[in-house]
DNA sequence: AATTTATGTCAGTCATGTTGACATATATGC
DNA sequence: GCATATATGTCAACATGACTGACATAAATT
């Protein structure tokens, strides 16, 4: 039917545990986009490929609490910005109101989160974690920071430079993009 | 309860739609470690923000058509390996048989790809996109492709080769690392 | 001939997202 | 002070996409 086991080109890769030959990419003809076109889709895979494992640790640990990556995102951007309200939450993880209090009201029944009422608006409940969700913060980012931090150091400084400001691109809001501004002091 | 909304530093930034100061960062104390960890929880966040909007624009025009992100993924991959194996699917995947399939085969019911028969493996069903399958996936693909080019004509080519290696040192996998090499030809 | 591999399928479950409507307390503008 | 807007919570119903575990078939391999 096709010929994409055929081996035409370059030199047969040892068989993988998938057996056989490994797929190769299609060509988009001769055309002088195809380099182009080629680096874009290596930057489309590399996003999947990177977050698919980003995420791959972490998910195991929280499995083990019955608790899942909705949960994780909750407890890392509250660790991350003790006594924030509700709402600013909402806006960073652009989900529904909805979703996010079924995950939130879990959290304060297990005890992860605690919310306090807002002092000079009272409409606020401003969300912290509690101990035991410090705790579990520290452990469900020490993994994610230890693959960072070893990406960092092999790729060196400059490219970490570059990194950041590919990743910059790639967010859409300039509002999103100002969060990682005057963040050294 | 907490100083966050007291702006005792910095300027206050312009209050946003959601009212209020801007949340701060935690601080983690004046330990040497604080830069490394501000950098490092930057990474973090710049790969969950670069994500969910890298995700978002495909996931409108999919769910014109009922479809959802799971069918993103296998378009996009049959796509860029014409006939490739179930099983090497699942591999990039790395989800189960069972949720592979379902996906697969509203996507093989509504006409967006086709199965052959392996020639040499008979047992194979070697998965191709149809011309329908082939216009979505352009569709699809065309919205991330200039998110990126976007990003990488405004970060520069130093930065593409930085932004590179970061995202192959976060993918835990040799043999997943090794998709990405001699694609050039 | 026995075993392994590639694929498909059944049944049930769970996590996480959605919409739309409605309720309450508080803040703000006129 | 009253009207309106905002911050939050809640109910019911639903869709998607993951999961497990078991079992079935055809073809390849040993």
């Amino acid at each position: 039917m096709t010929d994409i086991n055929s081996s035409k080109r370059g030199s047969p890769l040892s068989s993988s545990s998938l057996g056989g030959d490994r797929p190769r990419p299609a060509k988009t003809g001769g055309s002088p986009l195809f380099l182009r076109d080629e680096e874009l889709r290596q930057a489309i895979e590399l996003l999947f490929y990177a977050y698919r494992d980003f995420t791959g640790e972490p998910d195991v640990i929280l499995a083990q609490r019955d608790l899942g990556r909705a949960h994780h995102r909750v407890i890392y951007f509250v660790g991350r910005y003790p006594g924030m309200t509700v709402s600013y939450l909402l806006d960073i993880l652009k989900i529904t109101k909805q979703s996010l209090s079924r995950v939130l009201g879990q959290l304060m029944t297990e005890g992860y989160i605690r919310q306090d009422q807002g002092q000079e608006d009272r409409r606020q409940r401003l969300l912290t974690l509690t101990e035991k969700g410090e705790e579990l913060e520290r452990l469900l980012t020490e993994t994610q920071r230890k693959r960072i931090a070893r990406a960092y150091r092999a790729a060196g400084p400059e490219a970490v430079e570059g990194f950041r400001d590919v990743m910059l691109g790639i967010i859409s809001s300039d509002e999103d993009r100002a969060r990682f501004e005057n963040r050294g002091e």
